[in-house]
DNA sequence: GTTCGTGCAAACGGTTTGCAACAAT
DNA sequence: ATTGTTGCAAACCGTTTGCACGAAC
């Protein structure tokens, strides 16, 4: 029987191969939201001859087959989300981190879209930092 | 009388000078939220002998004085938004335009930080694309 | 004369690209 | 044989940095 990975892979219209386990392992297992560049480090423990060029094709690829969603939320790198449900995020401003917040637990009505445009979707973002006064 | 814009910058605790009302002059009085190699683009029409240093400095110091806002919604480049009301966010995905959303046209209820943490600002994103269907 | 602003050019870091080698079917 | 996948290194582009010059108080 197949492993897991390998299955989600084909699932979603993608080949197989050694490197796209690797990095599927990788950035399915983490609750984080890894660069590309953490996604390489990462990745090449457990898999030392992976190049940086193979992970960024791998990360796009895993994004137009709707695997990863890209979120453009730092200002330095794009982050990839392997949590591809509907959700809100929170950025801890100092130390860049980056949590998820359910969706059902921030209501937003009215979400409309310019006139002549229409919305494929969205989200609430938000920003903070930790309390200092309480513990 | 002093030129608006000079009022603003010493409001602002910002000491003027040709090239920070120059930078002031472009990006007060646009609607677009350009990135910082706009800015330079477009304020070298009017005064030629800007360096990118300069701008880039110049933009820095204005978000730290309150003057503008930075965001981080494109993959390529930081953009600079001179719209420092709270608003939201309307990105068109083919073309990359930012459009501002009035505050009070979208109701978000719960907005709530994670435990431990406070939240400073938040907004909507939303991401869609012109309708081809109807006009 | 010390502080502050500016310009230049080089460096930087994340990402992309071109191409040749290789594997899979 | 053809197609798809990988690796390497160079290129790219937005941004930052170091430093020296010049202006302002």
């Amino acid at each position: 029987m197949k492993p897991d990975v390998v299955r989600i892979l084909e699932e979603h219209g993608i080949q197989a191969s050694a490197q796209r386990v690797a990095v599927a392992e990788y950035v399915l297992h983490t609750t984080e939201h890894p660069s590309a560049d953490k996604v390489w480090a990462g990745v090449q423990e457990n898999f030392p001859m992976i190049s940086r060029a193979t992970v960024y094709n791998t990360l796009h690829l895993f994004v137009e087959k709707g695997l990863l969603r890209e979120l453009h939320l730092a200002p330095d790198s794009v982050l990839f989300d392997p949590n591809t449900h509907r959700h809100h995020h929170f950025i801890d401003e100092e130390s860049g981190r980056i949590y998820d917040i359910p969706w059902n637990e921030i209501e937003v009505s009215n979400a409309k879209p310019l006139p002549g445009f229409e919305v494929e979707d969205y989200q609430v973002v938000m920003r903070g930092r930790r309390r200092l006064d309480q513990p």
